[in-house]
DNA sequence: AAAAGAGACAACCGCATGTAC
DNA sequence: CGTACATGCGGTTGTCTCTTT
C-alpha cells in the first residue's frame, strides 16, 4: 500500500540512522531562528546547518513551538518598552541610525550568504547532491574528507555537511577580546571560495558564477575590505548574537525581499 | 470516566528539477 | 527529444497523545 515516494519520505525523516529526535537545545533553537531570518522557509538549507536534525523536523519545530514563542516575545517587548521597537519608532533612534544599524545587519547577511552559498570546488562535492549552505571551519579539505568518510554508509548527504558543521557548531562563541587578538590571524580566516562543502554539479556551474560575479560588485566592497575572505568568527557571532533576533522581524526579513533582491 | 480541545509530529501532496533510457 | 521515474522541497493535513473540562 506503500509507494516508492513514501517510503523514501519515512526513510528520509524518520528511519534513517543518525537521526536525532527529542527536544531542541537551546543553541539548536537560536541558529534555527537566525537562519530563517536569515533564509526564509529554506527548511533544507537550514537542516544542513543542524546535525542529525530533518528539514521536516526543524519545519515542524518552527511551526509548533518557534514562530509562537518568538510572536510572545515581541508582544511582550512591545508591552515592555515599544519605542525600542524600530519599526513602530522614529523618534528614540535617529532614521540614519537606524539604517546604519539596518546596512550592518545586511552586511553581515551578505556575508554569511556569500560564505554559505559559494559553492565552488570542493573534493566532497561528488558526494552532495543536496544544496549545502556551510562554511568550512578550518578549510581543511581532507578533514573533510575524513569527516564525511567516517559518517557511514547510511548517512545521508545532509547528514555529511552537517557533521562537518559540528566542530564549528560545538565552538563557543569568542569574546571580543578574543576575537580582535585572533582577526588577524590566518588560521581563524577561510576563503569563501575555498571553505565551502558540497554542491551538485549544476551548482558549481551556475551557482558559482553569478555569485563570483556579485562578489566582485562594487557595491558589495562600499562595506569593506574583506571581499575575499571573511573571520569566522563574525557569522559565528552573527548566528549567536540575541541582538540580531530582536531586528530580524523588521530587518532581515525585509531586506530580504526589497534590498536583497540584488543577492539573487 | 468521557468528551472536547490543543499540541506535536509523521505523513501526504503538488510542484520543480534531475536522470536514465 | 520525449517519456517515465526518482529526488528534493515547502506547505498542508491527518492522527495520536496529553490536558482540560
Amino acid at each position: 500500500m506503500r509507494c516508492s515516494k513514501s517510503c523514501r519520505l519515512r526513510w528520509t525523516n524518520y528511519l534513517r540512522p543518525g537521526i536525532k529526535r527529542g527536544n531542541f537545545t537551546d543553541q539548536e533553537e537560536r541558529l534555527i531562528i537566525h537562519l530563517q531570518a536569515l533564509l526564509g522557509n529554506r527548511w533544507a538549507a537550514i537542516a544542513s546547518y543542524l546535525p542529525e536534525r530533518t528539514d521536516n523536523d526543524i519545519k515542524n519545530y518552527w511551526n509548533t513551538h518557534l514562530k509562537k514563542k518568538l510572536k510572545r516575545s515581541q508582544m511582550g517587548e512591545e508591552e515592555e518598552s515599544p519605542s525600542k521597537r524600530p519599526s513602530s519608532n522614529s523618534q528614540s533612534m535617529s532614521k540614519g541610525q537606524w539604517e546604519r544599524r539596518l546596512q550592518t545587519d545586511i552586511h553581515m547577511a551578505r556575508q554569511a550568504l556569500r560564505e554559505a552559498l559559494s559553492l565552488d570546488s570542493d573534493p566532497v562535492k561528488a558526494n552532495s547532491s543536496h544544496h549545502t549552505y556551510l562554511p568550512s571551519p578550518g578549510t581543511s579539505s581532507q578533514a573533510c574528507q575524513t569527516v564525511v568518510s567516517s559518517s557511514g554508509i547510511y548517512a545521508s548527504n545532509t547528514d555529511n555537511i552537517a557533521r562537518l558543521l559540528e566542530g564549528w557548531m560545538k565552538s563557543k562563541p569568542k569574546s571580543q577580546s578574543e576575537q580582535s587578538a585572533e582577526s588577524g590571524s590566518a588560521s581563524t580566516r577561510y576563503s569563501i571560495n575555498k571553505g565551502v562543502v558540497g554542491s551538485t554539479e549544476s551548482d558549481s556551474s551556475e551557482g558559482s558564477a553569478s555569485f563570483k560575479q556579485e562578489l566582485t560588485t562594487p557595491e558589495i566592497s562600499e562595506f569593506g575590505s574583506e571581499t575575499a575572505q571573511v573571520p569566522l568568527s563574525v557569522i559565528e557571532n552573527w548566528l549567536f548574537d540575541e541582538s540580531t533576533v530582536m531586528v530580524q522581524g523588521v530587518g532581515l526579513v525585509d531586506m530580504q525581499l526589497g534590498d536583497a533582491s540584488g543577492l539573487f
